[in-house]
DNA sequence: TGAGGTAGGCACCTTCAGGTAACTACTTCC
DNA sequence: GGAAGTAGTTACCTGAAGGTGCCTACCTCA
């Protein structure tokens, strides 16, 4: 039975976590404010309504793809609204929603940790690396 | 000049975003918090120091070499305390520090947002799918 | 008149994060 | 005496996220 130790447990732990953690409504919103550009756009929008091609020039590094992606999935959310203006060429803006706006504010207390504490942070990498070299 | 547009301006908008939210201090830190089993962990050793394998078994899902990875890279920051007994067997004991203790309020904070405005994200979700449905 | 901007969609392709398995050294329990 | 637990490390491999290029359709300005 030696066998199945491995492959078994992690089968079990696996189905033990996908009842209890998985299954969690809190962890998947968790999984979506994670998102490496949801924060992004959050705090590019914080600033006022954008338009695609705004958004687009402010953040930068990101590709057309990621960025509808990723507003795409805001929207549905509910977090952030996207108003078609059928003018001349079609201008599409995005707003914050209330929702969003709360979130918004969220994501900028945790900016303000990190900054707050960044030279704590840092201080403690140093030491970290400078013990680990002398370790060895 | 055509051939250039597209990889020029990709380059150029690399460089800019490089330059201008890479370097950023703040966004590395919220590149690490926004880690998938940072959260976990934060999260499991808010109830108090765990062993190892008592974390392994908690958040179950997890493969040693995460856990070990995301153990170290929350030490290097001084967020958690790594404490060897060298007992009969070796014994470790992680425990988060004043810093990683506040870093938790946060995510809780975060939590306890996801949990109060769920519902709305949810009844969003369900329109959007509806609409979207509906539409075409 | 054709090049460029606006708002993306589509498909391919790469990369790398993360999972899996196997191994260590030491000890204790059966 | 060997199986199992504790606390990992290492090497390998896959799957999915994300990048890139190419496409549309319409309009305007040079």
């Amino acid at each position: 039975m030696a066998t199945m130790t491995a492959a078994q447990k992690r089968e079990q732990a696996r189905t033990a976590y996908d009842a209890f953690l998985r299954a969690c409504p809190t962890n998947q919103l968790l999984d979506r404010l994670s998102d490496k550009w949801v924060s992004l756009v959050l705090a590019a929008l914080s600033s006022g309504p954008m338009r695609y091609s705004d958004l687009s020039r402010k953040i930068a590094g990101v590709s057309p793809k990621m960025l509808t992606q990723t507003l795409r999935a805001l929207e549905r959310d509910g977090l952030v609204t996207r108003t078609v203006t059928p003018s001349v060429p079609v201008r599409v803006d995005y707003e914050l929603t209330e929702l969003g706006g709360s979130l918004a504010q969220l994501m900028t207390a945790v900016k303000t940790w990190a900054e707050t504490h960044f030279d704590e942070v840092h201080a403690a990498r140093e030491q970290y690396d400078a013990g680990n070299a002398a370790a060895s």
